[in-house]
DNA sequence: ATAGAAGTGGAAGTACGTTCCGCTTCTATT
DNA sequence: AATAGAAGCGGAACGTACTTCCACTTCTAT
């Protein structure tokens, strides 16, 4: 909890010529807050419980993250280039087919770490509206060549489409009674369909 | 849309002397009105709505069915009855593995037909509190005879859980830009990683 | 020091879930 | 057919949460 170094632009980021300190620092305690609250109560938790915590108004919230989908996805940041790091680390590092699987294990992590987020990606509600796209579209690259890589090793079948599975995964990382081992169960046997 | 045969226990059915003609009607009504809105608007829609369309107030909704999961339960008892009797014709007439595949087929459409379904599944939301479970009971028994056979005949793997299934396949079912062709997708992917 | 821009907070409006209870309708009984 | 009491009904009332809006405060460039 030190380092507030990403610069963040919610909405379209352009000829901004800079942002209030008073704001920047708002902005901050808004993401501290809220990736506590999303850890205990889920993605979904009142607006008014992050402000308050944060200790700014809910209009100051809306002001910076007028979609929940923006807060996740701010909030989420980290992990998605963490993601997007290992994939280049890992393609680096070992076999195309372990490198695949050690990947999507990651990634597995970081979605059924995320109390709420799978429910939330696929809940149809407005304000998560495009959350699973953005997500999707930062991440795509990184499987697509690690796909790529283990198909052409041979390791897995030629069909499967990198959104597809990215999907699939989230989908099957929604928490249960016993925690998170259903989705790693899970997802290793969808993992063993994508054998050649 | 003709007959109301299924006699209607919401809560424990004990013994009751009898249920009052005009409440057995207004039921009848709730679960027409239930199921043509959930398929219009998701098992979320509000209440008034539902209340409305079937010409009673929302007192008469709760009073009959308390939590939302008991009314998407009810709506479902045709489906999930009609999935049990799959099996076993299913069961009757095909060879071990392709009864298994066929019947998951079944299951995978009624989930994904379902507007909202996958997702109130897993969301965590108090109204389905126990709605996966109580849907697991009745369909356990019916997965679990397949995948004995489906085992015995060395088509599939043995160490696969029937409610593992079961949980998992509901989760790929949630509806995407692509109807349901993603969760037939994914679904047969999972089952390549069935075999043996 | 100051003008004006940027940002803030929380009240107000909206929507929905859920409960509660006075009133209505049904049914068993005579 | 009349009636008493049980069963059921409806919807107003209340609580919770989202989201918008604007009078006011705080910051920053000059």
């Amino acid at each position: 909890m030190s380092s507030e170094s990403t610069n963040h632009e919610p909405p379209t980021a352009d000829a901004r010529p800079r942002r209030r300190a008073d704001a920047q620092r708002n902005i901050g305690s808004l993401l501290e807050a809220a990736k506590e609250v999303f850890a205990s109560e889920g993605v979904d938790a009142p607006a008014k419980e992050i402000a308050d915590r944060a200790g700014v108004g809910v209009g100051t919230l809306y002001r910076h993250f007028p979609k929940r989908s923006d807060l996740v996805l701010a909030v989420l940041e980290h992990d998605v280039e963490a993601c997007v790091e290992a994939a280049r680390t890992l393609s680096a590092a070992e076999e195309p087919g372990d490198a695949l699987v050690h990947w999507i294990g990651r990634y597995t992590d970081v979605v059924a770490t995320k109390r709420g987020l799978a429910a939330a990606l696929h809940s149809g509600d407005a304000a998560f509206e495009g959350l699973g796209q953005r997500l999707l579209a930062q991440l795509e690259p990184s499987l697509a060549a690690l796909l790529e890589r283990a198909e052409d090793a041979g390791a897995i079948r030629r069909d499967v489409d990198p959104d597809d599975l990215l999907r699939a995964v989230a989908h099957l990382c929604a928490p249960g009674p016993d925690g998170t081992a259903f989705s790693q169960r899970m997802v290793r046997l969808l993992l063993d369909g994508l054998r050649a």
